[in-house]
DNA sequence: AAGCGCTCCAACCGCGTTCTC
DNA sequence: AGAGAACGCGGTTGGAGCGCT
C-alpha cells in the first residue's frame, strides 16, 4: 500500500518563503511536474505534496497571467458560470493563464457583488425581488433581440442572463457559442 | 496615531474520484 | 475486487493591506 500523502509532523504551513518558492521552481524546471508525493523530499522542502502542487499551479507556473482581469475575461467568466456553475477548473481552462483559484476568488470578490448590485442572483442569474419590475420593463423593450453579440452594453447583457426562471434557466440563456470541446493542454514552456 | 471594519487573495481543509497494490 | 493512497477540485479561512473615523 502507498504511504500517506505527507507526514503531518515536520511540514511547514502558511505563507511560502522566497527560498521555498525557488526550491520548488528549480526542482520542477529540472524534473517537471508530477509525483507530488515525493517532490517535497526530493526538492528539500518541508511541505506536503498537496501544498507544493497548489503553490505551483496557482502561483509559480511560468505561464500564469498575473494581474487584473480584463472586461472580456470577466464577461467570459459570467457566461461560463451561467453554463457550468461552480466548475472553476473548467472555467479557468477557458481562460489562458488563469487558475481555478484565481477565477473563484475573482468571482466571489468582484463579479458576485457586481451582479448583486444589479439585482441579479449570482447563483442562478435570476433577478432578486426588488429589481424585478425595473428589469421587466427593460426586458420588454429588448424582447426582440436574441443574441448577446448584437452591440448591447454590459448591463443589458446581464439582465438577459437574469431572465431565466428556475425551470428554464438554460433554455433562456443567450446563444453563447462556446466551443467547450476538451482540448489537450497547451505545451508547457520549455524549461532550461 | 490608533482602532476598527472591510476587501482581497494565498493557502488550507475536506471530500469525491482515480489510481495502485 | 477491494482497500487505501494520491490527486484534483470546490469551499472556506486567515491575515495582510487599505481606507475611514
Amino acid at each position: 500500500m502507498r504511504k500517506p500523502c505527507c507526514e503531518k509532523k515536520e511540514t511547514n504551513k502558511g505563507a511560502w518563503s522566497k527560498l521555498e518558492d525557488q526550491k520548488l521552481i528549480d526542482y520542477i524546471q529540472k524534473h517537471g511536474e508530477g509525483c507530488w508525493r515525493y517532490l517535497p523530499q526530493a526538492a528539500g522542502l518541508l511541505r506536503c505534496g498537496k501544498s507544493c502542487r497548489l503553490r505551483w499551479v496557482n502561483y509559480l507556473r511560468p505561464d500564469l497571467k498575473r494581474g487584473n482581469f480584463g472586461e472580456d475575461e470577466e464577461e467570459l467568466i459570467i457566461k461560463l458560470h451561467a453554463l457550468l456553475g461552480n466548475r472553476w477548473s473548467l472555467i479557468a481552462g477557458r481562460l489562458p493563464g488563469r487558475t481555478d483559484n484565481e477565477v473563484k476568488n475573482y468571482w466571489n470578490t468582484h463579479i458576485k457583488r457586481k451582479l448583486l448590485q444589479k439585482g441579479i442572483d449570482p447563483n442562478n442569474r435570476q433577478l432578486v425581488l426588488s429589481s424585478i419590475s425595473m428589469a421587466k420593463s427593460k426586458m420588454s423593450n429588448e424582447s426582440n433581440s436574441s443574441t448577446v453579440d448584437s452591440g448591447i452594453d454590459d448591463n443589458n447583457q446581464d439582465m438577459k442572463f437574469a431572465s431565466g426562471s428556475e425551470s428554464n434557466t438554460m433554455s433562456s440563456l443567450p446563444d453563447l457559442n462556446l466551443d467547450l470541446t476538451i482540448a489537450p493542454p497547451p505545451p508547457l514552456p520549455l524549461m532550461e
